[in-house]
DNA sequence: ATTCTTGCAAAAGATTTGCAGGATG
DNA sequence: CATCCTGCAAATCTTTTGCAAGAAT
């Protein structure tokens, strides 16, 4: 997504709700569709930081929850603190290395077929799947086998 | 698994790595046994009280870490706080209600289709594999319908 | 102009930590 | 009896909230 239309996607959904395009929603936006990983509040402010004016935290967080209930991100728990990424409706799970924490994005339809099993299921209707795998990347892998 | 064994297996586990077999350790121990789901810190502190002397906020947190580090217990972040369970090594996940908060375990060895799938890959060997469903349970997506 | 948003500071809630006394091996 | 654990209270950290001033429509 370039510059231009994220600008005018954040801009529309905005505005079609009833809501102000502000600084700092267009900061924590620019700030997200330009991550290419989740970010914590922290993580977000400090790239807000590096700009011009700062924004303020209690901001940063409202700003994701409107954006969370807009549907135009998603809040992940993966770890202690919490983490928001663009939303993206496809089938990308998480491996999170237990060592050093890279987190790799795996696409599989696997994530898909789970879906089409629940969709049977005549108790639950699934929304959102959400799959975290914790294991070891290839470096860390590495150095535990050396060490052995 | 019957208290006798519960009990013996918490023993072994402990010993077998030099830690101490203290009252806390085994209330918090008999509490997660007897338990059907998930209990977040506060929630095991009340099944405690409900029994003799209290323990301390403190020393269940610092359980349920020991537990964690020696594989006995698995804690999940499905929610704002977190909660423990005994670890199983079968292929539950959980599929979560966003209406009402039920948690339903759901069995599928999709899951053993995934860990399958990610040791192929040669870049990361998974550990853990964690499902969060997000949804609607039977209730809740009926009382939808009927609005519609 | 009106009302929505922000910044600030304080509050709230969960989890962690230091330390002295108590329990365990 | 030497050391590990616990309880207590205070600290820490993330996230939320009230309120007055500032910005957007």
């Amino acid at each position: 997504m370039d510059a231009y239309h994220a600008a005018v996607e954040l801009d529309a959904a905005l505005r079609s709700h009833g809501h102000r395009v502000t600084r700092a929603r267009r900061e924590v936006w620019d700030v997200l569709v330009g991550a290419d990983e989740h970010l914590s509040a922290q993580g977000i402010l400090d790239r807000i930081d590096g700009g011009d004016a700062p924004i303020n935290e209690s901001s940063v967080y409202r700003t994701l929850a409107l954006f969370a209930e807009l549907g135009l991100v998603r809040e992940s728990r993966l770890d202690e603190t919490a983490t928001w990424e663009l939303f993206h409706d496809d089938a990308a799970i998480h491996l999170v290395c237990a060592d050093c924490a890279l987190v790799i994005h795996h696409d599989t339809d696997l994530v898909h077929d789970l879906r089409r099993a629940l969709e049977q299921r005549s108790d639950f209707s699934p929304v959102d799947i959400d799959v975290r795998v914790t294991g070891r990347c290839h470096n860390c892998a590495s150095v535990g086998t050396q060490m052995a």
